[in-house]
DNA sequence: GATTTATTTGACCATCTGATCAGTTTAGTA
DNA sequence: TACTAAACTGATCAGATGGTCAAATAAATC
């Protein structure tokens, strides 16, 4: 058998494990032994692998950032706003909907402070979120949408999308559902979309 | 000396070092030893006034939700769309810039499941989410603000507000601030005043 | 002033939990 | 097959932590 796959697989099942024990229970209140056992494996075998708790988290929140890194790196300028939004929206949305486990997890992290990604905020997100801004700006100097803070704009479209993933047992509740399905996703991306555009006096390219 | 003055005094403290410890570390994480050290008592005598941890957890959540019920309250129907939205989008502002700290204990227990506030969700927050999403309803039929979904509205106000409480040490490194001040807070308002306001066709009085 | 009640606190405990380690098994290699 | 290295794991530990308790002190009541 493949010895170097099996101890890759393991290791993806375990952070995969783990991502959801600290996401529920937060880094503090995660229990290595539940991870090990969610896992099937003993404890001893996680530390084998993770030299420690703190390493393990470290892990796995790296592995969600790059995920997410490599998610929003294609949206590019070239696009006109409508598209724009409805990229970055419906991939939010996505992102939120397929995997709201690693969007809690985060929410968490930055909640106490961001003191694990302090590195990451200043030298992975800070670029992309200038670059985001000045797109905006440029549109707003040519006139395809409407001036506004372009700051605040996409701190906007961030919370309201993430609020969908962080605040879901409210979500829910309050719209009487048992499960935050696709329908529910296509509909808040259209909802929010639309809601921008509408804002920023931008015309919808399919309605005209 | 007030002897009960003394103790409710004591009590109040202990619930405001509380609150703080739990925003910054959550439940699990949190240490009656630090609390007790903040307040300046004996962990002993910590236990004596809250028979546990989870009791005393309990009653800075309670504090919270009843200050926060009582500033909601307060918001009726009587005004028109534009001062409803002032009021709404100011009280919530208000309430993040003034205490972030009672706003992260909150999403924290959101984001864990709610364990301890299912009874809030639906028989606190459910009527007066209830009722807001009717009043917009009403607007919508009579024409005042543009038809869209309205529960997804109140998250948006909801989620676009209380972002800058949660996401704060993130807000702050994008903005290149150090402190969410008063400035930040009447702009961040006006922001979403306008905002909103536009993408609902709504005029301002001032305006007009 | 005596008595009872409420408050305070140091000492202590039972339990949990992250981490270590030595010994074993399995996989890879010559 | 013999040897080395990697992977695994039961047993165990050291430290931390929530919680208890009995004794002391202060406050209230008679």
């Amino acid at each position: 058998m493949g010895t170097l796959s099996d101890t890759q697989a393991l290791q993806d099942r375990l952070l995969t494990v783990a991502k959801e024990e600290f996401a529920k229970q937060g880094l503090k209140g995660a229990r290595l032994q539940k991870i090990a056992d969610e896992a099937q494996v003993p404890k001893a075998t996680l530390l084998y692998h993770f030299k420690s708790k703190t390493v393990l988290y470290q892990r796995v929140l790296e592995t969600i950032l790059s995920a997410w890194d490599e998610g929003f790196e294609e949206l590019t300028i070239d696009a006109e706003p409508a598209v724009f939004f409805r990229r970055l929206i419906d991939t939010k949305i996505a992102s939120v909907s397929t995997d709201p486990l690693a969007s809690k997890l985060f929410a968490q992290e930055i909640i106490q402070g961001a003191p694990h990604l302090d590195a990451h905020l200043s030298q992975q997100v800070k670029p992309w979120f200038r670059q985001q801004v000045s797109i905006l700006e440029q549109w707003m100097d040519e006139g395809k949408i409407r001036r506004t803070d372009p700051t605040r704009l996409i701190f906007l479209v961030w919370a309201a999308t993430q609020h969908y993933a962080d605040f879901q047992a409210q979500v829910l509740t309050l719209m009487n559902r048992q499960e935050f399905d696709a329908e529910l996703a296509t509909d808040t991306s259209s909802f929010l979309h639309e809601f921008i555009c509408n804002s920023l006096g931008i015309m919808d390219p399919k309605h005209r």
